[in-house]
DNA sequence: TATGAATGAGACTTCATTCAT
DNA sequence: TATGAATGAAGTCTCATTCAT
């Protein structure tokens, strides 16, 4: 069913239906990973589950709900890593903030890598509500940091613009080197380079 | 039908199939572009190119041919802007490789942005055979480049990660630069700074 | 579940129960004019109702028997009208009871025509007990007050077939009138106008 | 799916297509005759049909769609013996008139009374283009011909008011009597007796 | 070779009813 | 007795593909 706010037709209270729930979600989950966008479909889904299909409609109205909710929940995560990496810094010295910032996207990327790269196809972007959405969310992040340290920064930057690039520099980058490389040591070269463009770009050494 | 190979039934001789098969193609093109992967369907692509369903399984064995086909072409198109770009180049500066290659990878998301996100999805990587493989092809490109002018980098640059991480970092950002900008001087400034970042990135000045 | 019998598991005693009893048929009577049958369904009824599906089958054993339990009171509230008018007859005159009949059938329409027209529905008559039919009932009524009044009928009227007349033609013409007419004043003449007939057709004046 | 104009998907032109759209709509019309709104649904129709679903879903958009199509068609019918009626009238005697009426009426309703009773409930009225609804256009074939007659009326008759009434008293008098009463001798009195009623009621004699 | 009607597996979703708590 | 989570049969509809003409 097309619609713009996908979300959960009644939260599980009950510790069964919490149970019941994340049995769904865990289900579509290895889906999404085994099989793709293509090969999700609610009966699967709650046969993986152990489910009646009944059950499933009971919390998830349309199947685009419970992929929005997987989307919605693994995106937290992500942000969640970002955060913590911000609260962990320990100097204000700028390398150590594009260091802690590529490091929570390797770590993001690394939850889930396959999950990953199927939830970031376009499907569904709609039930997100503004500050779920993880672009939008990080994105800002990332601007709100850079002003923080704008006195390390190369003088003449745009920080907007500077932002936006970062950010894609970094996610894209990541994502790839985590989805393409099989060697570990060859992904831990690309990352390690890319901390040093970052950090060139933005102190322009 | 899921197979490992996705090729043309048989190639079109006679002038009248391969207008046909173009018809098909383009009527393919354009629902992928207004409908996305989900509105996709063959009788519908069929009805759009004023064909029958049964010419269009004359030539295409499945679904996925028809798309991987669609794919095969806009990917070489893409890599042709980069050897043309090579080709052109009049001194052998790196900064002149660098824009070029730049610019080339501008033009390729320029023809048409919305297809190449659609077509940039996952499906459909299979029937691709090796060397038409566009990453990998275009990858080789820059490899092979990056050795030529290896004199201007930076020592102790590893080739092989560089070229990798180049190729990413130019790919992806001037891909969401070009879908998520509607401001063309927004586009043209990240491009612009995307110019810098790579180029000192090789040379580390 | 198809049956023969629609009738009650069993009879609410208890104060609580009858609340109970009353809430669910009162909510089915809302859904049934706001919906229709269509959009009737048990699950509804019971949330409606702020009871659980569970109660609500406690005393009803199928969503059959709930509708027809709902006729049958709207039939019999109906046949109450035909009861007082004939009742609160003060004279012997055919003409005053041709308007009384035909005024108890207004009012029975008035009282909800909404519902009446969905209750109408072919659906389940089944369950309804022969003295409760509806129409059986007031027909006979029609048929005994004729008898009672048979000096003031035209001669050789085979009363059986004009108390069946008599019974169609107001029935259906003021459920028609008062379904489809949105003027009062439309409704009002059709009705008076039918009161002509019925009386005409009687007496053949 | 809920529409408000309710259409075939293509008109069948081929013979063949013209046997299949045929085979499905008198299977539609068996089911709804022998189980009702209720009992309808579309795989049982292809099945009784001997045709598939997909084929079915070929000319009907819908399972709604297939019933107005069927109600469509009877109610032309039926508009066709009042249409006949009129053109075969041979004097223009007032009861001429309204007998030839009441006969197309009863033949109306004696083509397939239960398939009459089925699709004289709600639904699915919606799909009948203006000139196509049943009633709305047999109603205003009364009132012309009242109007026509109008110097064999009783004075001070509204003819507006008339020509629903005597529309309401024919069509529920008959369709009641046709479907309720077994016996055709019962059907041939109250027919007969309803004559004139209707007679009367418009002479006032 | 071209056509397009026909097929039918299979996806999504609803809702009457049950039953463990 | 009340609850409401859970069930799953059944209904609607789509779309890739075939095949008779």
């Amino acid at each position: 069913m097309k619609k713009t706010q996908y979300s959960l037709k009644k939260q599980p209270l009950q510790k069964r239906s919490v149970f019941l729930v994340n049995s769904i979600k865990e289900a579509a989950t290895r889906i999404l990973k085994e099989k793709g966008l293509e090969g999700f479909n609610t009966n699967v889904v709650a046969e993986y589950a152990g489910v009646s299909i009944g059950s499933l409609y009971q919390y998830f109205d349309c199947k685009e709900t419970l992929i929005a909710e997987i989307k919605r929940e693994h995106f937290a995560q992500l942000r969640g890593f970002f955060r913590e990496a911000q609260e962990n810094l320990v100097t204000n010295d700028l390398k150590e903030l594009v260091d802690a910032f590529i490091e929570a996207s390797v770590k993001g990327h690394q939850v889930d890598p396959i999950l990953h790269k199927v939830l970031s196809q376009d499907l569904v972007d709609f039930g997100l509500k503004e500050k779920d959405n993880p672009d939008g969310s990080i994105l800002s992040n990332v601007k709100a940091a850079l002003l923080a340290y704008q006195n390390q920064l190369r003088p003449n930057l745009d920080i907007t613009t500077a932002a936006e690039l970062v950010y894609y520099l970094v996610e894209k980058t990541v994502h790839e080197a985590i989805i393409n490389e099989q060697e570990s040591t060859k992904q831990l070269a690309i990352i390690s380079e890319l901390k040093k463009v970052v950090l060139s770009y933005l102190r322009d050494d």
